[in-house]
DNA sequence: CACTGATCTGACCGATCGGTCAGCCTCTGA
DNA sequence: TCAGAGGCTGACCGATCGGTCAGATCAGTG
């Protein structure tokens, strides 16, 4: 029963998810046809549709390795009650989950805002808010808001580009950046 | 034959401007439909497309300005030997063109990839290289170039975002992040 | 052999996109 | 008074979007 299930099914299925990464990355989620995917892996537009409900659930499959521990980080600098521990945690976990999901994160470009509308992605919202106030050490100073903001979205924008630099490398990089850019909790 | 123009002609080409401006800030450039700004203004998707030849020309109207400003700070950049003071040219270029700017900028989203392939803004990719290249003091290190790579994308990704913010504070709070954050030239 | 369920396809749907076009309305100058 | 030009509209176009559906194919089972 288990040995008899056909052999295509789950290869087939991560054949689009693997697609459909490799083109949201190229031209973003909106700019993505069903039928670019199906292309890409050399199948119907309609075998996609058989795998996944739809659009959407291309893409929920897709991140959901990366909210989950997105989720925990916001569990962990929740229980931070010293701003600058909370700071440091935010800061190292943040790196991490950039560096590990680079390309998950890439394909998101400046989606973020229509992509949070959706009721899938309407907590992420407020994660994204719980992490930029522990990155600013949990000041209302304007200067560290934006300081903390800039850096969030810089890394989100760019980590997927760095291809090239190996994953000790990009962490340690993104690790300086923010432990020099940041304000620190005075 | 000046006066005798009909008034309503250059105030519906400049509204139809605003009301993109507006839309594409919202939803960005490929989420705004010509029938959304049509809605905006208040006129028919014909009227918008009797003053502009297309929708990219809509864009590339609004973007002329920062465009040129941007060009003239390669210029600035470009003619620096040292690079220490290319670097510190481009910090104070690149920040003042994002505060001034910011509206314009931030409505390209993460568009950025899909825009510099058309024609109207292929050398603007050039043009940013050079900038990325000076705020990394040229350096050909991973870590320089990680590093002015996230702050440009960072800036450009929120400096829209920072709408309560005035010109002065946003000017000295990003000025004071690229100096603390940018590796020095050694 | 017949049958079943899973996999996949081609044709098709309504909606929306950017863009075109013929013609209407209004204002102006002779 | 009236011809004509500029401003604008509603109807329409082909293309493409996400999504549906009936049916073809095929491996496994009794």
């Amino acid at each position: 029963m288990l040995a008899a299930m056909a052999r295509p099914t789950q290869q087939t299925h991560d054949e689009i998810l693997a697609a459909a990464t490799r083109r949201f990355a190229a031209t973003g989620y909106r700019g993505t046809s069903l039928q670019d995917i199906a292309r890409e892996v050399g199948c119907s537009k309609a075998a996609v549709l058989y795998h996944f409900a739809n659009k959407e659930a291309i893409l929920t499959e897709l991140m959901a390795p990366a909210i989950e521990v997105l989720q925990a980080l916001d569990d962990r600098i929740a229980a931070q009650d010293d701003p600058a521990r909370a700071q440091q945690v935010a800061t190292e976990g943040f790196v991490d989950l950039a560096v590990r999901f680079r390309g998950e994160i890439a394909l998101l470009r400046g989606e973020f805002p229509e992509l949070l509308q959706q009721p899938d992605f309407a907590h992420i919202h407020e994660i994204s808010e719980r992490l930029i106030a522990a990155l600013a050490g949990r000041s209302s100073r304007d200067s560290a808001r934006i300081c903390a903001l800039v850096l969030l979205a810089g890394i989100a924008e760019t980590c997927g580009q760095f291809a090239e630099v190996s994953d000790e490398d990009l962490r340690a990089a993104l690790l300086a950046l923010l432990r020099r850019a940041l304000e620190p909790v005075h």
